[in-house]
DNA sequence: ACATCGAACTAACGCGCGTTACTAAAGCGC
DNA sequence: GCGCTTTAGTAACGCGCGTTAGTTCGATGT
């Protein structure tokens, strides 16, 4: 007695039972509007699916339809704290869209990363989604010119792919702003690496806030910092300890998160109480941090989720052939309030 | 001129190119040993695999094969900082093994949930592997028992499925034994909500390492807080402020990182200075606080990684059809040393 | 009474591939 | 020269489904 496995019920099984041709099972399953077939039919149809357990086949589905229902996310590395932000947000458009999301991770080796879209061209994504930890420019591997790619938080060197980023000038404008509404008008800014596009824009909106508040701009407030706990704990020293008190800022804009929980310890360890006696504003809304710093950090979010859900939303129009109006999409930077302006 | 969407090139299309049979080309792409090829003929085609860019469609060799080369996660949040390192772990396994992962959210409804196992169904994932944020007993939809399934960091009532959780009564006296190494013998220990499996286990291992170094178990040395920063700052308060200085405890076991986080502040408000004045120990070790605490914070790590490798691991004897030994397997939980004890 | 027409289906092809059963030709012993 | 084995392939079926081009049958118009 051979052991056979169980076959699942197909929609052959299903049209026997209900006594009709496969065919008329396919076109109530796809609810072909041309094809009229009498509600009794289909009710009848549906019962014996409902009967016999029957689940379509999505890839012979896709096989026979010529379009696979999915699109292929290759990330970095898949458990960076913000990869997995545009997972979420692409995932859940993606659901709406009864697409189905393939995640894969490029580990930050290029052989790895090619790999990976060599496996999903394999599975026949309808489109690609290129996702990096940090705001800047790529080079993708030539495999990603034979399907739609969106890139999101980076971008490509020659511009020719559609992207969609951050909008960090007006995000380091909505952080310097919400401080000087609060009062403030000399206001620290520790920097990231110079050089990045996160340096480069949220210094932009940080001056241009400034401008427009009729403050005027101190080079000598702006210091660049390694991105991290440490480099922020140095930097804010620098900030706090030079000339006299009554010079000292008011208030310090922190290129992220870490920075600002380097920070804190620099100011607290100082006797400073913030924000009585300085405001802090960070960026990013890492959440283990940003929420758990006491007090909590008011700070400027990167909207990971939403570039994910445009970037679904932007290949979904690539793949349906419609043309793109631009090729660079910026999102915006919402500002997270805590207590710590 | 109809525009024919630039056909992908098929078998067949190498076979001609090649010059022999589309069944000579699979044999040489599935590497059939029965069937010999020789070596000329296998450069020929591998030359015109090259030459084409043919890339293998692996919806219709699932179809053919009857086997689909991918397994399905479902997660309840896939942005929980856990639930991430479950998809690498399992991420990684599952491509050393040629698979493809496909990650759903059930994002904590029934209804997604039942959805996320329909949708995976019908991709006809070869087995499924369902991860929770926390330790903890769950019930799966009927769909569930379609399949083969792996349950990751849960299990189920009925204790039927195979799973994969922590060790947390190891844990519990990994974390207890460092302090007891360190010289300590009075540990206050922050517990979380009683009841679940993590506060049981620990509780029963910190018990297990006093008892086995001989200190004495004092009850008032255990208070059980909210799982927060907040609940820890409040429980750290509690225990530092409670009896004569002398009978202080001289070390905290804090039951996860983010109340540890809250018993810094408590600890640095009183002017006591970590390690020296008290030495701290967390579980979890969720990065971003852990690495980020000023001094690091001395930690037990959640394997969660190595539970999604393990989970995948499972899967794949399932699907091979090779019994299980045990239903329930658990993961050490590894010590992660940085500066607090 | 007969042609016409829409409603309600169905037969048959092909998507790209794995696999089984078969064949043609070459080598080999006698 | 003949049977036998090995080598090097190939033809053909089917996986589960979408889709096109019909077909059948009762109702309608004249």
């Amino acid at each position: 007695m051979a052991t056979n496995k169980a076959r699942r019920v197909t929609m052959s099984d299903v049209a026997r039972h209900a006594g009709v041709s496969r065919t008329t099972v396919s076109f109530v399953l796809n609810e072909r509007a041309d094809a009229a077939i009498p509600e009794d039919t289909q009710a009848r149809i549906r019962a014996s699916i409902e009967e016999l357990g029957y689940r379509p086949n999505a890839g012979a589905r896709a096989l026979a339809a010529k379009r696979s229902e999915w699109y292929g996310l290759i990330t970095e590395i898949v458990t960076a704290p913000f990869a997995v932000d545009v997972i979420k947000g692409a995932q859940d458009r993606a659901w709406a869209d009864g697409k189905f999301l393939l995640i894969t991770a490029g580990d930050n080796d290029p052989a790895m990363e090619a790999a990976a879209f060599d496996k999903l061209l394999e599975q026949r994504a309808e489109g690609l989604l290129y996702a990096t930890t940090w705001h800047r420019a790529v080079t993708l591997p030539p495999a990603a010119r034979e399907v739609p790619v969106v890139l999101v938080n980076c971008f490509d060197a020659d511009g020719a792919l559609p992207s969609v980023v951050p909008d960090e000038v007006a995000g380091g404008y909505t952080a310097t702003r919400r401080l000087i509404d609060a009062g403030h008008r000399r206001i620290g800014f520790i920097n990231l690496d110079t050089g990045i596009p996160a340096a480069v824009g949220r210094l932009k909106g940080y001056e241009q806030a400034l401008r427009e508040a009729g403050a005027d701009i101190d080079d000598t407030l702006v210091v660049s910092g390694h991105a991290t706990a440490d480099g922020g704990y140095a930097a804010a020293c620098e900030l706090l300890d030079r000339a006299d008190p009554g010079h000292r800022p008011t208030a310090l804009f922190c290129g992220n998160d870490r920075t600002a929980m380097g920070a804190y310890d620099a100011i607290k360890e100082r006797g400073l109480r913030i924000p009585d006696d300085i405001a802090v504003i960070g960026f990013d809304n890492q959440e283990l941090i940003a929420a758990y710093l006491r007090p909590g950090l008011t700070t400027v979010a990167l909207p990971f989720e939403a570039m994910g859900a445009k970037g679904v939303d932007m290949l979904g129009a690539l793949t349906a052939g419609q043309p793109l109006t631009t090729t660079q999409v910026t999102v915006d930077c919402p500002l997270i309030e805590r207590s710590s302006v």
